[in-house]
DNA sequence: TTAGCAGTGTGATTGTGTTCACAGCACGCC
DNA sequence: GGCGTGCTGTGAACACAATCACACTGCTAA
């Protein structure tokens, strides 16, 4: 029974997903317990931040057999829930789009995704299982099927305006691939993946060849 | 005179990145002078904290007119200096590759990169104006042209194989999109783009339309 | 049955990155 | 020329997240 816990802290929810990862790839093998080392090596951090995660979410192990992976699923997936989500609008169906739309069907095969782009040569089709529209649809898909989050990977120059028909759409998460700031009301969570920046990040940490690898 | 100085922190280096973007766009704009509350704004976050940053480079403005875009763009250079990196080696050609390589030959046209792939179809071409060679040239590409950062775009399976044969073959830095943690010596530098993860984290800060826009 | 052991649960501590608050300064204006 | 204004530079305070250290628990085995 997930007790709707206040606010988790955004570094937090990134470890739950991965644990949830691994759970479930543990499950798949047949395992149905794993201890606390044993998750935080998988995913580098420590055994002592895991049980404090853990913990947090108020799920409880035993000493003498870790955790139990099937429990802990159901647990995440009670916090994790998507389902109400309505599913995921993407905007831009170029070369980034149609790999999200990759990850997506390959991971997420649940999701309902809508893909969007301005180009009527990729529009009408079918990519990957998912329907891309005419952009002009966008408020006209998103009306007849909520969609809370939305995904950007337009030019950057196109980020900012759809950012904002998203958001009028109804959207209250985005994920960001435009090499841009948004401004965006505060209600709405934006989380940016600057593929540009990051390459600058990780040329910088190799200079140095300093180990540095935080998360 | 950048006076090679200890340890940047892993946030501060991306807000570096941004500042340098957004002063080459200013300078492009014709201006010369920039204050810190302007910076701030276009990068969401506090004047105090551009004020903080810029002190930590040791870059020192002016009370009456603000910062010299033109001299804080040289300063940054000194610390950002990517020249020495040789250049960029991705491996996977596919839709994620193929969107990197959009991103370097538009924002950084300047360095050096090759893009390995498996599949014979796509190499010996020329794509973005890079040349995609044969992943079995990996290493012989490598040893005559040295490159301190790889990129590893291909399927999670053969993530782990790929990020060991490109430390052997120099690399200092990777910037991971394959959704899994990659085990590497301490001192590579590794950064995770997991855009699966990165997906179900707006997805579940979307459903309670918080703000927490971070960073 | 009891000692040993391996792992969990958690208060306390440390460390790190961000924000506050204010002294100091340079220009513009009266 | 002196005064006000608005910005920078920075020590101090703060907030938060990760880590440590250890009491507690349940199994195992002699």
């Amino acid at each position: 029974m997930p007790d709707r816990v206040e606010p988790l802290p955004n570094r937090m929810v990134e470890r739950l997903v991965a644990y949830r990862r691994h759970l479930r790839q543990c499950l798949g093998e047949g395992r149905t317990q794993i201890y606390s080392h044993e998750l935080a090596r998988l995913e580098r951090v420590t055994p002592a931040q895991v049980r404090r995660d853990l913990m947090t979410i108020g799920y409880t192990g035993s000493p003498a057999t870790g955790y139990g992976v099937e429990g802990l699923i159901e647990h995440l997936a009670g916090l994790l829930d998507t389902r109400s989500i309505g599913g995921f609008a993407l905007v831009g169906a170029g070369h980034l789009g149609r790999a999200i739309l990759d990850y997506l069907a390959r991971q997420h095969p649940e999701y309902q995704v809508a893909a969007f782009d301005i180009n009527p040569e990729k529009t009408g089709r079918i990519t990957h299982g998912y329907r891309c529209y005419m952009i002009d649809e966008l408020e006209r898909v998103l009306a007849e099927c909520p969609m809370r989050v939305g995904v950007i990977a337009v030019p950057a120059e196109a980020a900012q305006d759809t950012a904002i028909r998203l958001i009028a759409a109804g959207v209250s998460g985005l994920l960001n691939f435009a090499p841009v700031r948004l401004h965006v009301p505060d209600s709405v969570f934006v989380e940016d993946a600057d593929i540009a920046l990051l390459l600058e990040k990780v040329a910088f940490f190799a200079r140095a060849g300093r180990s540095e690898e935080k998360v």
